[in-house]
DNA sequence: TTTGAACATGTCAATATATACATGTTTAAT
DNA sequence: ATTAAACATGTATATATTGACATGTTCAAA
């Protein structure tokens, strides 16, 4: 497995950074499919070392204060490349708490349901909302061979996965508000 | 956290239920949205035990072979119920390798990744239309207090989050195939 | 009667992840 | 001058998770 691995390894190929720096990226913009806190990055980027797949200079600000500026060595690239072309079976679908709190629903008295689904619905809207304001930022699809093509589809992903949320969220108050059930649909 | 500790003591609530029983169910139904080995259940039913949450009954089915029954106690039941009605704030938007992988895309020639992108979506496909086929034995919404309503309101989220995955891989299929790109949407 | 699938329960080691602990510098604003 | 936010790097502990190791029984079909 070791994903964090190339999570990194393809951030560093993109440009060199800090491990600040990549738990900036991880806990941002990255956070729609991947993240990691800097307590795992920095061993991380220790043993990326070791093995000789990155590398760094180290970089002074101020007086004192040390930034290890890591890039990634051609052997890094290549095990990254390689890694990029494999394993594409579809992986187990993720767990959600929220979800398995509405598979035990029945348990709860259909206003608690109802307001929880409107407490996620808000949550879900808002969040909707800003990915929404960054796509604007693409004013076309960019060059499928920059990196900014890869941030525009996942940034497209997660837009519709959060409309997804939202309208699942619609359908289910529906039915616990509805004084009398019909037909699904 | 603890969750599995809920999502286990969740299904005990609905009924009487084996190791061996629970870990299917986290294979199988369950999956959608909750998952674990029989190398965690075990040791966490254990603990349950220890805390006074659940008992069991031992059963022999032939000669000597025994399973034991695990049913909910009162103060189980309590501790779940507080949890059912707790903790609303929206989770991190799940990790997601393919996702991942798509980000760092434009390192991959165009036909390499339309072929990955249309792998993940016929594996999708797939499952979706298992998933419809399970939707077909709800002929109307099940009773908003039975047991059968989580089952339904889950199944229809999963159902739209596969759909929602092919929608996204047809859209970045067509990103990658036409030869000159226009205007998003 | 043998064989394979399903039943049944556990432990162990390696990874992965989250949260807290721990320390200090630089920069911009007040 | 002080203060707060951002910069910067690490470690430690606890928990969660995966996959392998380990062992045996029962049942139905060939």
């Amino acid at each position: 497995m070791r994903t964090l691995k190339y999570a990194i390894l393809g951030l560093l190929n993109r440009k060199p950074m800090t491990g600040y720096e990549l738990a900036k990226e991880f806990n941002y913009e990255l956070a729609e499919f991947w993240y990691a806190n800097h307590s795992q990055i920095y061993p991380e980027l220790k043993k990326l070392h070791n093995e000789g797949l990155v590398e760094f200079d180290v970089e002074i600000s101020g007086d004192i204060l040390e930034a290890k500026r890591y890039h990634i060595t051609e052997e890094g690239k290549d095990d990254f490349i390689k890694w990029l072309h494999k394993d594409v079976k579809i992986s187990k679908t993720p767990k959600d708490k929220f979800r398995l709190r509405m598979y035990f629903s029945n348990e709860l008295d259909l206003t608690t349901r109802v307001q929880m689904m409107e407490n996620q619905r808000l949550q879900h809207v808002k969040r909707l909302n800003t990915l929404m304001k960054t796509c604007e930022q693409y004013p076309e699809v960019p060059e499928r061979d920059s990196d900014r093509f890869g941030d525009f589809i996942v940034l497209r992903g997660a837009i519709m996965r959060q409309e997804m949320i939202v309208a699942w969220l619609d359908e289910c108050m529906g039915y616990c508000k509805v004084p009398d059930l019909k037909e699904k649909e």
